[in-house]
Formats: structure tokens, C-alpha cells, sequence
RNA sequence: GGACGAUUAGCUCAGUUGGUUAGAGCAUUUGCUUGACGUGCAAAGGGUCGGAGGUUCGAGUCCUCCAUCGUCCACCA
């Protein structure tokens, strides 16, 4: 017997064992299915849940849970991620200093990396372990962490291989660097703030200025006008300054005193006539007392402040584009560390702020420093940590994203990627469109290491500039002779290997070694190959083979089509195994000749092909060492290289040995030892350029892996709207490059959970909802349904604990439907033979009928992905149909139609189980289980097939059920409103139609316990009562004392009231010629019905006698 | 500065392609209870759908402008 009320903490916890045990979340191993496959966006290893995980998983896993019921091989994989500059910053903050104090300089590299590792290992496990509280049924055996070895390897691959395709460089730039994260950062990384701060106004001296200059000046105001004479202050000034007197000035304004240290121009706006006669003029840089040209560039607004901007081209963005312009020179005057250099000057060595207190006093002792205002501006911050970014020159690595960029937009405007919401189609695609390189170099140790490596001897030939630098960065390289790109600082020879397409001998299944035979590619085999034109675009090869065989030929020929090479090399190393004799003989005949025997008769020993696998590799190490070769050849030499190349066997196991995917690129590398002394770059990746490749790299693609030959390309990537140029951008642009095909074909971005007010949650703020403390009080399947129902594809929704408890409240009703029909039951029965049966009650019939209706509604909002109108429909379903009709008119009926009733509504039962459970999988697996309705679990079970219910449709009865309805609605509320419940008072009910009383003589006691009225009868009109109309042929009367006559009166009055204003709108309408021209037949003739039926309705309400 | 979104009952939101008298939950008021559930049941009050135009036989829904709020992007010294 179940319990009075639901308690989640009873269930959830073992639920989530049971299915786990039992392997239930693992993809169906039915190659049959489709596949329908989520990689989870990874959450950080370093932190705890949150209402952001809570979120995407209850979206993905409803999702999984549905396609899983659909019969898909739903594949919902988990992961974490390490990411980089916040889990550092983290466990510095937290770790190292709060509980050591200590700095990572006091570990070292190495040992920050493995204790750091040990550290996200650690909360790694918390973080999966809450993710199984959430309920999500992702495929754990297949979890995955970007710091995996073999994820880290093809990511450091990447890497290689954008360098090799000239997709990466590295170069000096302005760059944002966060001098907290003492790192360099993308544009996405920076926030923007608003803050109070000042400007100051300083003069800037030209050099050698003529009477005429001054002259043109003094034509205008001080306040617009921007040169002013050293005699226009005041005299104590001039006293002071008595050597410049008749000097001119040209005045900027700037928020960052310190940079003028760095200045190297003066710009104004080449259009403003204030300043036309500045051109060729000098200034003197104060305090610096450099010479600076005054520029004319466009960019400079006239309006804002004087309208002469500094430019300081290596620590302002804009400046640094003005200073490229107009080739000035870039001078740093601000390192890393936030201190100026010893371009500095005097300023060297002193903090930033420090320097610029005492460039404003040097500058008004010197009579230079003009107004200072309170300055309202936007600064950029560090999204991390908050910190002011600084703008300075750094040398990193950058990948340029326009030709995979290109792709990606592409892909985005022709379907190939589809985008809920389809504004973010837009919003993407604009920012795709700018092309900026990304700069992926991070200055911090955690993280995947740039796979480059510098010959030491040249790097000690280069200076080290700043002695607290402790990268070597700025250790100035040659050219590109003096670093190797290489993932383990070997000399890294890449064959890419690519079996044929289809061939002819292929489909008729002849054996075919002997070259001079030609089989040329089938029409599939073409197709095949031009599979790959996508992957190869763009790639480039230091050297391309086939084998003899036309059939390699014509696969390279066909999937090189977009691309440029050289030529095709032909090796006869690498063609198909010798037949000798059996040239030509069918594959049956051939396979029931033994090894042995084949051999005897000219057959190709493996030996012998490993022996030429050999060689060709011994050829390749010799000719093309350290580069990138590409090979079309056949199976017999791809099972070889496995075997040969130990490192690496793209085949998995030895179950798919059979048969080898046609022209599929395998990746292996050859490794040799450097000849000098080698060091990496101090460098980590980007935490995106990892994230960037998770769709592939959690697949174990790009290698042919079976994962990745049976979920790759994914079907959904669900993640929220405030990563998408992060994450989603990155994986489109990575995925396409790695594999030629974009990472997954739809995307759906998930709002952010705000709280009641609408701010969005943060910790600081304390408005945010713990999911773990929601969840031991109201239950995982509550937060899942409050998170998910009322939600949409990118809208924001709030969430606040009066919703959360609404749902847990639904929860439990669900439960006691369940615990009513066990009472009733015991156990349920839905055994599907019963089918045939007539349903005869209309009850029975009617909510059977209505569940198939939300059936087929819900079904397509799943598929229209409006996953929270479905979650809607069933919960309406469930609490205002089901439970408050037909299961209250159930407590009447059931004795006299016990095994229908109980096999309607089981069925019924049944299917508000599975259509709630991608939503609530907890408690309807519990009732699925407790009812005894299947020995398959829930999870399991398939989804609702209409087809099996095609006998519902000629039932009858369901029409008198809404009649039924409506009776108790008019009755009901006349009853408790102007009867007030007097049970004294008789009530009637009366119908002019004899089949109709029949109907409300039957359900007589169900419309007693339906509205509430003991005394209600059947009975013939009593004219002396309150008689309400209900349907044009029943009537409700009551019997009505004195004092309530004139309640009734008001309410009848008001009625009548309302539908006289109501059939006024109708009768305009059907007397407008235009609409009873144009409207569609239906409208038009449910329209006059109405009229009808509201005429008659007022008719028989006027004539009612009080 | 550019782009996008929102504005419907006191609050939070639905309202699919324009077509019956605009809905739900919460909150409010009133009443109900001997067994599925008070984490419940029933009834009631509450909206000229932000404003102004327009298209249409017909607009919460489509178009234009405006207002307010919000978000994202962007180099304003």
C-alpha cells in the first residue's frame, strides 16, 4: 500500500541506483535504431551544483527520456571540463593561499599541475554524484574529463594540425590581459562595467609654434576650443612658467594619465577646422620631453572632449588600430605585472596607480595638468575575476577562424545546423562574421600545453628582457625553423590513411590484388568519396599516395576535389593483397580455401604485407619526416599499419575487425627523436579550444572510433544562450575542421533561471536558488518540473520557491492517483489483448478518448521541441481531467464495471506515467513499479503508440460525458452561490429530451458526489423554482427561500446581461457582408449556431419566475 | 552606437499558422472534510492584452511609429 503522501527521498536515491545497475542509461546496442545523441555541455570540475546545471540537465535528459522511449539509441554523454583560467584561479585562491599561503611559484609547474589535478579529480566525483540527484540518465561508462589522456592527446592534435594547414600563428599584438589572472584573454573573456572615474585635461606643447596658429585659436571660446595660450591662465601660472609664455598647447584629455608615458601622437579629426593648421606640426611630450607628430585620422570625434586625442598605441585598442594606420611606433610603458617599464623613465619599477599620482603632480608642478572632471565610462573587466583589464602588446598563438568561420555560417544558413530560438541564427551568424583571429595562448600553467617546442640553444641566444618574466615568451625566435610543432616533443611524422571507396568487385564480391585488373568505384563508392571533399578542403599534405589500384585513384581524385596538391604518388607498397591463382575467384569460393593452401598457389602472406607496410613507412620516416602525408590504399594495408603502429589502434576491439568503414580517414602518427634539446612553450590552450572539440574528442573522433562511427554527427547540442559564441560557435567551426561535419544538427539554447523579480541569480546577490537544499526538500522531480514547464527555447524564466512547491504539490497528487487506483485495483493491468473489448461506460470512454488526444498534442510538441507546453498539457491533463472527473465519477461507477473499468483506467494511468516521465522520472517509475504494471522498468518502456488505438475511435459516449459536465458546472456553481449549500433545498434536474433523462437518471448519484447536492433528483419541471437553463434541453431547478430569490435574481439578471451584450457582437458580425463573405465555412456556420443556441438560452432566462 | 527581446489579472506566465465571450498557476475572498490527496476539493472576484495609428469581414496575434523595461555586441579618449 502506498503511502498517504509522496516522499522523495525515500525513492530517488535507489530509483537512481536501480536504473544505473541495470545499465538502462547506456545506448541500446540495436544498430537497427537511430541514433539520437546530447553530449553534455561539461560543467567545471572545480565547482558544485548549481540552478545552471539543474537546468540544462533536466532539459536533456526529458529530451533523452523521450528519444529513448521513441526507440532511439539515445546516448546522453556526461563530462567535466577543466577550465583553465577559473579552476587555477580557484584553487590558488582557495587553496594555496587561504589554506598554505602559498603562491604556485612555491610548487612549480609540476606540481601545481598534479596537485591541481588531484584537486579537480576530487570535485569532479561531487559534481557527477549531483548530477545523479538531478536524475539525469547520461551513460557514465562513457564519461568523460578534457584533461583525459586521450581527449588531451587529439586536442594538442588539433592544434598541430591547424598549424600545419596555416590556420594557427603566433604573433606580437594587443591583446587584453588580466593582470590578476596574469594571462592574456579573447574579447569574450572581457565584461564591460560602468564606472565613476576621472579625466583629465593636459597640454601637450607644440614644438616651434608660429604667431599664426595662435592666432587661428583665438577665434575660439576656451570651453570648445582646445588650444588655449599659456597667458590665458592665470597669473600666478604664468609667473611660474615664464619661459613658455608665448608657447601654444594642444590640450587631450585622458583617464589613464600613466599611458602618455607611451604616447607617440597626438590625432584629431582630419575634417575639424580647428586644428587644419596643426598639420606637420610636433608636439613635445611632457615628462617623456619626446617628440610626437600630430596625425590626422577619421576615427577621432570632433565632439568629445577637445577633440586631440594621445595615442598610445601599445595599451589602448583604438589607439593600437590608429598607430597601425599611421605606422607609429608602439612603446610598452606597462608591464604585465601592472608596473612601468623602463620606458618609463623616472616611472620605471612603480605600480601603475602609484605612477600615475605622481605623473599628475609632476604635470602641475610643471603648469601642464588642465581640468580634472568626474568621468562616467565603460571599463573592461575580466570575466573571471573582475579585474580591470590592461591593454598591452604580447606575442601568442592565434588561429585564424575566417575560413572555418565561413563554414560555420554556411552550415547555419542552409538548415544543415538548425538553432532554436531562430533569432540566435542572427545573433551568431553576426559574430561569426567579424572573423577576428582568436587568440587560444593562456599565461597560466593549468591547462593543455601548447605543443611547441623551441630549440634550447636558440633560445639562449635571445634575450630576456624583464627579469620577473618568467615565460619565454619574449625570447625572440628566428623563424620557423627554430620550434617544432609537436605534441610530445618528438619529431611528429601524421599519415592520414584512407581506405577506398565501394568498388565494383566490392558488390559482386570477387577478390581483387592484381593492379593491371582495373574496378573503378561504384556510384556509392563516388558518393563516399565525396563524403570527404568537406574534411579535406583546405588541408594541406606534404605528400599524397595511392596505391597501383584505379580504385585509390579515383577515391583521392574524388575527395581531393577542393583541394590543392601537387600530385598523386603512386606506390605499389600499398596496393591490395595478392590473390595469385584465386585472382578473380568469388569470396565464398576464396574463404573456403584454408591460409595455408592460398599460399601455396601464389596467395599474399600477412608477413609479407607487413613487410611492405614496413618499408613504405621507412620510405615516408626518410622522405617526409615531420610532415603530413596522405594515403589512399585498401584493408589489407590499414589492419597492418594497426598492428604495426601499436601506439594507436583505431579499430577498438577486435569485434569490428570485419569491416573496415569505406574511405573513412584513419590518424596515426610516426614518432622520431629530436636531434637537439628541446623546450615547450610555457603556454596553455584557451579552455574553448578544448571545449571547442568535446562533440568530436568525447566520440574518440576524429579516429574512426565506433562511438564515433555510431553517434557523430550528434543530433542536439542543449546549452544555454550566454556560451553561444564561447562554445557553440567554437565546437561548429572545430567540429567542421576536424571531421568535415558540423558536431551536431540542431541546437537548442535554454533561457537563464532568473529569480522572482527577474535578476539574474548570483551568489553575491544571495538570490539564488540551491538546487541540492530544493531538491531534499521538494524533491528532484518538483525542481525538474518547475524548471522545465512554462519554460521555452531562449526565453529567460523565473523560478522561485512558491513554483517549485506548486509542482511538488502536483507530484503528490500524481501519487495519490496512483495510491487511489491501488486502493481500487490493487494492481493495475494493461495487457494490450483487452483491446478488442467494447468499452461501454461513458466514462471509460471519454477519458480514454481525451488521453490519446493530449497523446498525440504532447507527442508533437516533444518533437516541435515546446517541451514546456507539453509538460503543461500533461500536468492540465493529469490534475483537471483525470484525477478531478473521471476519477471522482470513478468512485461511483467502478463496482458495476469493475474489469473495464480497471483496464481503462490502468491504460490511461499508464500513459500519464510515460508522458510525465521524461519529466518527473522519479515518482513515475516508483508507481510504475509499485502498481506492478510491467516487469521492463519505466525508463524502458516504449512510448504511446497511436496506432494500437485505433478501436477508441468508434466508441461512443464520450459526447455525453461532456453534457454530464456541464450539468455539474451550471449546477454546481448555482448551488454553492445562491443556494449556499443548503441541502434543505430540493434541486432538480430536468430534461425535455428522454434520452437525455435517461442519461441523468444513470449518473444520478455521479452528479451528486460531482456537485456536492445530496438531494438532487430527476424529476419533471417544477414551475415554481429557480429553472436555469443548461443546453437547450436540460434544466436545473431549485427550490429557493425568500431571501435568496434576490441573489438569484442578480446573478440571472447578470447573466442575461452579458449574453445580450455577447449575440449583440455576433448579430453585427453576421450582418457585416464582408465577414459572411469572406470567413471560412465553419466559422461562419459555428458562428450562427452560437447565435442560436445564445437566443435561445436568454429566452428561456427571462422568462424565469422568482 | 548597433542588434535583439519583453510589455496580457495583484504576482509569474500560456495564448501554435489572425476566427467562439482572452486562459492557467500562485495570491485574495467564501465555503467544503470520516479515508486517493488540506501538498486536497469547490465557488467567486480580478484584464478596454503598454500607447497611437494602419492592414483586414475580423487583431492579444500581422505592419508602422512611440513609450517603458531588459539583454547581447561595440574602440569613445
Amino acid at each position: 500500500m502506498l503511502e498517504k503522501n509522496f516522499e522523495p527521498k525515500k525513492y530517488e536515491e535507489l530509483l537512481y541506483k536501480t536504473w544505473e545497475e541495470k545499465n538502462l542509461f547506456a545506448p541500446s546496442d540495436d544498430l537497427s535504431k537511430k541514433p539520437f545523441t546530447i553530449i553534455m555541455p561539461p560543467p567545471n570540475a572545480n565547482g558544485s551544483l548549481h540552478l545552471g546545471h539543474a537546468t540544462f540537465v533536466t532539459i536533456e535528459d526529458i529530451m533523452i527520456r523521450y528519444k529513448r522511449m521513441r526507440g532511439y539509441r539515445a546516448l546522453l554523454l556526461p563530462g567535466t571540463d577543466h577550465a583553465g583560467i577559473q579552476t587555477q584561479a580557484v584553487f590558488e585562491r582557495d587553496i594555496l593561499i587561504k589554506e598554505r599561503n602559498q603562491t604556485k611559484f612555491d610548487l612549480g609547474r609540476e606540481k601545481f599541475y598534479e596537485e591541481c589535478y588531484n584537486f579537480c579529480i576530487n570535485s569532479k566525483s561531487t559534481i557527477e554524484n549531483q548530477f545523479r540527484i538531478l536524475g539525469a540518465s547520461c551513460d557514465w561508462s562513457r564519461k568523460k574529463f578534457t584533461l583525459d589522456p586521450e581527449i588531451s592527446k587529439q586536442v594538442l592534435k588539433t592544434f598541430k594540425d591547424l598549424y600545419r594547414d596555416g590556420l594557427v600563428f603566433k604573433g606580437k599584438y594587443l591583446v587584453n590581459w588580466c593582470p590578476r589572472c596574469g594571462t592574456t584573454l579573447s574579447n569574450i573573456e572581457t565584461d564591460h562595467k560602468d564606472e565613476n572615474d576621472k579625466i583629465w585635461e593636459i597640454k601637450y606643447k607644440i614644438k616651434n609654434s608660429e604667431k599664426n596658429v595662435m592666432m587661428n585659436m583665438s577665434n575660439h571660446k576656451p570651453q570648445d576650443g582646445i588650444l588655449r595660450q599659456a597667458q590665458d591662465d592665470n597669473s600666478k601660472r604664468q609667473a611660474q612658467d615664464d619661459n613658455n609664455q608665448n608657447e601654444n598647447f594642444v590640450i587631450v584629455a585622458t583617464t589613464r594619465p600613466e599611458t602618455m608615458l607611451g604616447d607617440t601622437a597626438v590625432a584629431v579629426n582630419p575634417r575639424d577646422e580647428r586644428y587644419k593648421n596643426l598639420a606637420g606640426k610636433t608636439l613635445i611630450l611632457p615628462l617623456m620631453n619626446r617628440e610626437i607628430p600630430i596625425i590626422f585620422d577619421e576615427s577621432v570625434d570632433m565632439k568629445f572632449g577637445t577633440g586631440c586625442v594621445k595615442v598610445t598605441p601599445a595599451h589602448d585598442p583604438v589607439d593600437y588600430e590608429i598607430g597601425k594606420r599611421h605606422n607609429l611606433e608602439m612603446i610598452e610603458v606597462i608591464d604585465k605585472f601592472d608596473k612601468i617599464t623602463e620606458n618609463g623613465g623616472v616611472y620605471a619599477g612603480m605600480e601603475k596607480l602609484e605612477a600615475r599620482k605622481k605623473i599628475l603632480e609632476d604635470l602641475k608642478n610643471l603648469n601642464l595638468l588642465g581640468e580634472e572632471k568626474p568621468h562616467k565610462h565603460e571599463v573592461r573587466i575580466c570575466e573571471r575575476c573582475k579585474t580591470k583589464i590592461e591593454s598591452l602588446l604580447s606575442d601568442e598563438w592565434y588561429v585564424n577562424i575566417k575560413p572555418m568561420a565561413k563554414k560555420a555560417i554556411e552550415g547555419i544558413e542552409n538548415g544543415e545546423v538548425k538553432i532554436l530560438p531562430e533569432r540566435s541564427k542572427k545573433v551568431l551568424i553576426d559574430w561569426l562574421k567579424e572573423f577576428q583571429p582568436w587568440p587560444i595562448s593562456r599565461q597560466i600553467w593549468w591547462g593543455h600545453r601548447v605543443p611547441v617546442w623551441y630549440k634550447k640553444e636558440k633560445l639562449q641566444n635571445s634575450k630576456n628582457e624583464n627579469q620577473n618574466e618568467i615565460s619565454i615568451k619574449n625570447m625572440k625566435m628566428k623563424d620557423d625553423e627554430d620550434f617544432l610543432v609537436s605534441t610530445t616533443g618528438k619529431i611528429e611524422t601524421d599519415l592520414v590513411v584512407v581506405r577506398h571507396g565501394e568498388a565494383e568487385h566490392n558488390v559482386l564480391k570477387i577478390k581483387n590484388g592484381d593492379p593491371k585488373i582495373d574496378y573503378h568505384l561504384t556510384e556509392i563508392g563516388k558518393k563516399q568519396a565525396e563524403n570527404l571533399q568537406e574534411f579535406f578542403e583546405g588541408k594541406h599534405f606534404d605528400a599524397i599516395f595511392v596505391s597501383e589500384h584505379i580504385r585509390t585513384r579515383e577515391t583521392a581524385e574524388i575527395a581531393l576535389k577542393k583541394t590543392k596538391y601537387e600530385k598523386l604518388i603512386v606506390d605499389e607498397l600499398l596496393n591490395d593483397k595478392k590473390n595469385g591463382e584465386l585472382e578473380g575467384f568469388s569470396e565464398n569460393e576464396y574463404y573456403k580455401i584454408s591460409e595455408n593452401e592460398r599460399l601455396k598457389i601464389g596467395g599474399e602472406s600477412i608477413e609479407n604485407i607487413q613487410k611492405r607496410v614496413k618499408l613504405f613507412i621507412e620510405k615516408i620516416r626518410k622522405n617526409y619526416k615531420g610532415k603530413r602525408v596522405l594515403i589512399f590504399t585498401h584493408s589489407a594495408i590499414l589492419r597492418n599499419l594497426n598492428i604495426l603502429l601499436e601506439h594507436y589502434d583505431p579499430l577498438n576491439n577486435e569485434n569490428s575487425s570485419g569491416k573496415l568503414p569505406k574511405a573513412t580517414p584513419y590518424f596515426y602518427t610516426l614518432f622520431d627523436e629530436p636531434t637537439e634539446e628541446l623546450v615547450q612553450d610555457e603556454d596553455t590552450f584557451d579552455t574553448w579550444f578544448s571545449s571547442g572539440q568535446w562533440p568530436v574528442t568525447t566520440l574518440g573522433g576524429p579516429n574512426p572510433s565506433e562511438d564515433f562511427l555510431n553517434f557523430y554527427p550528434t543530433d542536439m547540442m542543449e546549452t544555454g544562450w550566454d556560451i553561444i559564441f564561447f562554445w557553440v560557435a567554437r565546437m561548429l567551426m572545430l567540429g567542421k575542421y576536424m571531421t568535415g561535419k558540423f558536431p551536431f544538427k540542431n541546437v537548442y539554447l535554454h533561457g537563464l533561471a532568473r529569480d522572482k523579480n527577474g535578476t539574474k541569480m548570483s551568489k553575491s546577490k544571495g538570490n539564488g536558488i540551491d538546487p541540492l537544499i530544493t531538491i531534499e526538500k521538494y524533491g528532484t522531480d518538483a525542481l525538474r518540473l518547475a524548471l522545465s514547464i512554462g519554460s521555452s527555447a531562449g526565453e529567460d524564466f523565473r523560478i522561485y520557491e512558491e513554483k517549485i512547491e506548486g509542482m511538488r504539490n502536483f507530484v503528490n497528487k500524481l501519487w495519490n492517483a496512483g495510491r487511489f487506483l491501488e486502493i481500487n485495483f490493487n494492481n493495475l493491468e494493461v495487457s494490450n489483448n483487452k483491446s478488442q473489448n467494447k468499452i461501454e461506460n461513458i466514462w471509460n470512454v471519454w477519458i480514454l478518448k481525451k488521453s490519446l488526444e493530449v497523446v498525440s498534442e504532447v507527442t508533437e510538441d516533444f518533437e516541435n521541441h515546446r517541451y514546456g507546453i507539453a509538460g503543461e498539457k500533461i500536468k492540465n491533463f493529469t490534475w483537471n481531467v483525470f484525477c478531478d472527473w473521471y476519477l471522482e465519477a470513478m468512485k461511483i461507477f467502478v463496482k458495476e464495471n469493475f474489469n473495464e473499468t480497471k483496464f481503462v483506467a490502468s491504460k490511461v494511468f499508464e500513459t500519464i506515467l510515460k508522458l510525465l516521465h521524461p519529466f518527473a522520472p522519479f515518482v513515475t517509475e516508483q508507481l510504475w513499479g509499485d502498481l506492478k504494471i510491467s516487469d521492463k522498468m519505466l525508463i524502458e518502456s516504449e512510448w504511446i503508440d497511436l496506432k494500437n488505438f485505433g478501436w477508441v475511435k468508434n466508441l461512443i459516449g464520450d459526447e455525453d460525458v461532456e453534457i454530464l459536465k456541464k450539468v455539474v458546472e451550471e449546477t454546481r456553481s448555482i448551488f454553492v452561490d445562491i443556494l449556499e449549500r443548503d441541502d434543505e433545498a430540493k434541486s432538480f434536474l430536468f430534461s425535455e429530451n428522454k434520452n437525455e433523462k435517461i442519461l441523468l437518471e444513470k449518473n444520478l448519484e455521479i452528479l451528486k458526489n460531482l456537485t456536492g447536492i445530496k438531494n438532487l433528483e430527476i424529476s419533471d419541471s417544477k414551475t415554481f423554482s429557480l429553472k436555469t437553463p443548461i443546453t437547450n434541453t436540460i434544466s436545473a431547478e431549485f427550490e429557493i427561500s425568500g431571501e435568496k430569490k434576490e441573489k438569484a435574481k442578480i446573478r440571472v439578471e447578470k447573466e442575461i446581461q452579458a449574453l445580450e451584450k455577447y449575440i449583440t457582437g455576433i448579430d453585427e458580425k453576421l450582418s457585416n457582408k464582408g465577414f459572411v463573405a469572406n470567413a471560412p465555412k465553419e466559422i461562419l456556420e459555428n458562428t450562427k449556431k452560437i447565435f442560436e443556441k445564445s437566443k435561445q438560452k436568454i429566452a428561456k432566462l427571462k422568462i424565469i419566475k422568482f
